[in-house]
DNA sequence: TATTGTTATACTCTATAACTATA
DNA sequence: TATAGTTATAGAGTATAACAATA
């Protein structure tokens, strides 16, 4: 049999793996707020800005603006994102949270925090730290928020 | 404005956003070779084994049967893995690699191996272990591998 | 022509639940 | 009845590409 280096050394399989897990366990939870995972984050990615145009929060949030459209076009149904027309050119708008949106996401932040109480309490805070920055350090030092994203 | 943590400090934030784009990039690169992600996990939890039933895969992944069955189906139908009828038990099977799978397996593992060095190279080495442990830890102390799978 | 968004289409991944066959 | 699998259905998430409106 070829030798195959051991599947449980990628980094980016045990990334998936516990990632995979700890987002369906979120899912559940706001769901019961009646929204879903990647609504979150764009009301996450709204919150405390003024208004963003959807081609700004493609790349923000790493999506296709095919993809922003769409859950763009679920949270303005449910109420919690508003659309503004942009005064000086009139293609673009720019979206931000409605009051409701405003409300609902100190909220979701909540289910966040235990959510990563529950997944993270094995590690020791000390641990919590390091992982978290490990993380951080990937995300700046790749280029993942400036990704090509059309 | 009421206060919301901060959501880059939750993990399972950051580690959402970093998996997403090591499996997107690693997506890609396994559908040259004409499977997917969750075909590759698969196609790697199968070899070095004996034949396994699909149930007890199911297990093994964290996945549904409803799921497993679906994803072996377009396996058999791709020649990269077989059925065997078992048996004591004619309800069950094994499923386990074809040579055409079990001689694809390192090629897509090489693979792994690539996409891995180019996310994970801005890490020092001794970064990476680190990481590695962490998510090892998770994935053990938590009974990730065992979670609720019906 | 270039840019901003939307829409249409398609596919993966996954779950839930109903169903079939065997035990 | 209980268990092993399959199938049907549904919905999230995402991409690609064609399209419309405006610049």
């Amino acid at each position: 049999m070829p030798a195959v280096s051991d599947l449980t050394s990628h980094i980016g399989y045990l990334l998936r793996m516990v990632s995979n897990a700890v987002s369906q366990e979120f899912a559940r939870k706001v769901a019961d707020e009646g929204v879903t995972v990647a609504e979150w984050a764009m009301l996450r990615s709204l919150y405390g800005g003024d208004g963003i145009a959807p081609s700004a929060l493609a790349g923000k949030m790493g999506m296709t603006k095919g993809a922003i459209s769409k859950l763009a076009e679920r949270l303005l149904d449910k109420g919690l994102i508003e659309r503004t027309g942009n005064p000086g050119d009139m293609r673009g708008h720019s979206l931000s949270l409605s009051p409701m949106g405003a409300k609902k996401v100190p909220v979701l932040a909540g289910l966040a925090d235990e959510n990563d109480a529950t997944f993270f309490s094995v590690l020791s805070g000390e641990e919590q730290d390091r992982l978290r920055g490990l993380l951080h350090m990937l995300i700046d030092k790749s280029g993942l928020s400036t990704m090509p994203v059309d």
